[in-house]
DNA sequence: GTCCCCATTGTTAGCGTTGCCAATCGGGGC
DNA sequence: GCCCCGATTGGCAACGCTAACAATGGGGAC
């Protein structure tokens, strides 16, 4: 054995291995375990070993090898992310978040991104994750299908639910949501329109469920005539060819459940020939880093996705503690520009 | 040693252990090693053996265990991703090209997103990925900082620059975008207009130069007078800053060096109480999905961002077998909508 | 002075998989 | 009928690290 170790130490091309914990044992001097301590930060090392040893890692070079570590310890000290599309900036902006908190918490993030969101596709993804043996998954995807495809996976592997949805901070950030959405459509209430059409999102993700019910919510309130809505898949495009169904001629304000459909609106409105705010006012939501630049400046909902982020990272660290953490909310803030206006007295 | 394997195996809560090769082995009467070849698609194995060797692996829901499978192999399968600001657009779907290329060869993806973009910053993050044991990595940020930070990494850790513009593709890619950016030019000198000015990005992105150099190119190669561009950081808020320092007095055609600065250049002339495109034209670049419902519908140039991630995969999984891969490119095409027109005779 | 305790360090087993080499078995060639 | 061969299969030793326990040594309590 130890001959063997000397064998390595000295041989001609000792400079090409990657040096691992024996070869700076042996450099400092003292066991491999010792050295462990000091690279896992063992208070249990005297201070003298710890410098010398730590002398031995730098010359070397030596870094741990995540993968014989994982292997005994059954922990990669890596998570994963499910994420649906990229180009849709509130999921962008959230994996941000996480990837930020991860690594500031010493995890590093795997990510599979999917095309097609289905729930198998969502919890093969899942599944793939789990072989990747990450030590747990953030779903950034539709709530229906996310719940379906984290609830079909062993319960022995944590799964937390991207806008924090599920579990402990269900309430929380749905209903700052709802919060929002109302806030926006009594704004539009406030300048006087009688009613607010509403361009809503995909009817399987929680986040459009939570905005249209906000939209509603106030209506109701306030008593005023809850009109049809439209629907969309998020996409600008969508939202052009969702305003199309409305019944233009009575519709003086509108709610956009995202920007992107938002600006799709703004399109087809101008397509048109209707003036936005003169004739009609848009709210949209989000406030995506554009907004204040469209035509006319949009009012929005500003939304702290990297926060949003970073707290599914808490609670899903959490969870692998065995402690549940709250995830609490942020609440969305209505940010008034230009869309909006009193409406036309007349038409 | 068996024994041992016989009391996991009928101890009473053997379900709750996660099986192993020995388990599925002694379950299907054979060695480890015959479990280990069928899993892994050795040939060299009796069909007989290979079918009751399956039904064990699925009796007993079998994983392998990848941290194992890396600890002897040193080969984990994984590749890093150093990414920017995912609010970019291009960034974001090249990330997607790049995961999806990735996960259909059996490679999974660990990302890096760096709030902020440093030589250090970049190298770090390489350094990051390379400790978690990645094959490879690939670079989705500026290319000054990530040229800078790939040759300072040891070059057993094979990286590849994002659009693909290092080595092998350089030429093919830098050049399309060159090409590309000159046909919008052209496209503007086309309707009539006499010059055209530029907004570009940040000058230590590749794209960037590219993007400027073609700009240029067309307008030298047409003896046009060149003037001074003006630069923003991609974001619409700066590209809506940048245009006013142009002299708008003689400006009647303007090429962005993407659609979020064109966005702000659009506002900005509103702004200005100039019309597009009766007053200015107005081209982009990347034709992100709202790009069509901007008003005016910006002209612009599509680029295929998922395709470029697609090949860096190519190229990143070439140089891990030693190969050398062209890159090849894919050719940024004009579009052209409704914000560019002739200029206008008099002003 | 003796004993005990704590602080520190070392030793010994694996973790679950694959690489290498040896062993076994049924046939075909002569 | 005997030997050699290819197709299968098994055994054993790593891979680099950490957990658990053992050992060592010096200082303080009595």
């Amino acid at each position: 054995m130890s001959a063997d170790r000397d064998e390595r130490g000295s041989s001609p091309d000792a400079e090409a291995r990657v040096p691992v914990l024996a070869d700076v044992a042996q450099l400092a001097g003292v066991s491999q375990q010792t050295v462990s301590r000091v690279v896992r930060g063992s208070p249990s090392v005297a201070r003298r070993t710890r410098e010398r040893v730590e002398a031995a890692i730098a010359e070397v070079g030596y870094r741990p090898n995540v993968a014989a570590r994982t292997l005994v310890t059954k922990r990669s000290h890596r998570i994963g992310v499910v994420a649906a599309n990229p180009a849709l900036y509130g999921a962008a902006m959230t994996l941000q978040g996480i990837q930020e908190a991860a690594r500031a918490t010493g995890y590093s993030v795997s990510l599979v991104m999917l095309p097609e969101l289905t729930t198998s596709s969502v919890q093969e993804a899942l599944e793939d994750l789990r072989a990747q043996f990450v030590d747990g998954a953030i779903a950034v995807v539709p709530e229906d299908e996310a719940q379906d495809a984290v609830s079909a996976v062993d319960a022995a592997f944590p799964c937390v639910l991207a806008p924090g949805l599920d579990g402990a901070g269900v309430a929380d950030a749905y209903w700052a949501e709802v919060a929002a959405a109302r806030a926006a459509t009594e704004h539009l209430l406030d300048l006087g329109h009688r009613t607010v059409h509403h361009l809503g999102g995909p009817t399987d993700w929680a986040e459009s469920r939570a905005r249209s019910t906000g939209w509603r919510t106030a209506l109701v309130e306030r008593m005023r005539v809850v009109p049809r809505p439209v629907r969309g898949d998020w996409s600008a495009a969508s939202g052009h060819a969702a305003l199309l169904q409305l019944p233009l001629e009575e519709v003086t304000a509108l709610f956009a459940a995202n920007d992107a459909m938002a600006v799709g609106a703004l399109s087809a409105l101008a397509g048109k020939g209707l003036r936005v705010p003169d004739d009609v006012s848009v709210v949209g939501f989000d406030d995506v880093p554009e907004a204040a630049y469209y035509a006319p400046p949009l009012t929005t909902v500003h939304q702290d996705f990297a926060e949003i982020g970073r707290r599914c990272v808490r609670v899903l660290l959490g969870r692998l503690r065995d402690r549940v953490v709250e995830a609490g909310s942020v609440s969305p803030q209505l940010v008034v520009r230009s869309s909006t206006a009193p409406p036309p007295v007349l038409r």
